[in-house]
RNA sequence: CGCGGGAUGGAGCAGUCUGGCAGCUCGUCGGGCUCAUAACCCGAAGGUCGAAGGUUCAAAUCCUUCUCCCGCAA
């Protein structure tokens, strides 16, 4: 069986690799074009690129695969079947009529929820205990085909994206192979899609992780750990911006107004007012600095307490 | 050549502009105080100031080159 494997992110390698592990004939790999990364102005390959290159497997990187040059490109792969994860564009009806097996996607999240290009930090941002991974048959809407196969896994109380995301990789690896045999054994069943039970989010956008201190702890909490390690969640003092990683909700009400500095010294930490609680904010990045313990950045600066954070 | 910050005992930083004894807040170790403590007091150890070269009576500091780390942006 001819596969053509598209992605592009770091979600997509382990679903490649247990391609290639379960000894599928992957004949050719479509992944976004590098983009100029890092500091010097250096194109940089996709995690997928990486892969594929270093396994020998021809690599395209069209700008736009619904382009005639794509869709040529496909065409002239012959692939029997097209999986996808996380690859990046839509595919055109013409590009799934290459395929006669159809293509499959790996989506990481229970659908049909939280569809769109961001699912895991949003199952994250939204409070979800439990997300999961689910393979479909790819159609021409965004994240609407037919059901296949789908796994649960609970949602970690500390857990933040990042960690969600190798987490399900890993997971949708699984279900993938699951799903090509069953496939290949003829006993796959195709399950429509509950659409007034879908929800869609946006990608992943910076502002989204600007935190509203009148929000409830648990909501804040959320929104830190469902934007680390990206785009990252962050606040302002004065005219810095100071990145949040990680907090701790503590018990009790909030002892200031929503923002305000409650304690900044190295032995409490920095602990800051929400809508309902104190928190402290245990992992932060200052501008131009790294990431590291508020405990440890106190030890070397001092903070003003009672100013609050968010305001311009 | 996209923009910018940085490298100083174990951690986080100041000192560099204006060259002149290696400092601060902690941590560690020892002792004291205390019913007790993450508190307080006294003391100690711990440095190739990222690397190399240059200028100088004298370099963490000035000049040159290099290595490494990080933020923005994507």
């Amino acid at each position: 069986m001819r596969i053509v494997f598209m992605g592009t992110p770091d979600f997509a390698v382990p679903s490649l690799r247990a391609l290639l592990e379960g000894g599928y004939e992957v004949v050719g790999v479509f992944c976004q074009p590098d983009r100029p990364k890092g500091r010097g102005h250096k194109l940089a390959a996709c995690p997928v690129k990486e892969l594929a290159s270093s396994a020998g497997i021809p690599v395209f990187q069209p700008e736009r695969i619904k382009r005639e040059e794509g869709v040529a490109m496909l065409k002239s792969y012959a692939p029997d079947l097209c999986v996808t994860a996380a690859f990046g564009q839509l595919l055109s009806q013409e590009i799934l009529d290459i395929p006669p097996l159809g293509t499959i996607n790996v989506h990481s999240s229970l659908l049909p929820k939280h569809r769109g290009s961001a699912p895991i930090n949003w199952s994250v941002i939204k409070g979800d205990s439990v997300t999961g991974v689910t393979t479909m048959f790819t159609d021409r809407g965004m994240d609407t085909g037919d059901i296949l196969l789908m796994r649960e896994t609970p949602i970690g109380p500390k857990e933040n994206a990042g960690e969600l995301n190798d987490r399900l990789a890993v997971m949708g690896a699984e279900l993938l192979i699951e799903t090509i045999r069953a496939l290949e054994a003829g006993t796959l069943v195709r399950t429509p899609q509950d659409h007034d039970a879908a929800t869609y989010e946006p990608k992943m956008d910076k502002e989204l992780g600007r935190i509203d201190w009148s929000k409830t702890a648990q909501e804040i909490d959320w929104l830190v750990r469902g934007t680390t390690p990206w785009p990252g969640a962050f606040t302002t003092l004065g005219d810095q911006t100071i990145k949040v990683f990680e907090l701790t909700v503590l018990d009790g009400s909030a002892s200031g107004v929503p923002g305000e500095i409650i304690a900044a010294d190295a032995k409490q930490g920095l602990v800051v007012s929400c809508g309902d609680h104190d928190v402290i904010l245990s992992q932060i990045q200052m501008p131009g600095a790294k990431r590291m313990n508020a405990k440890d950045y106190l030890r070397g600066h001092t903070m003003e307490t009672g100013v609050c954070l968010g305001k311009a």
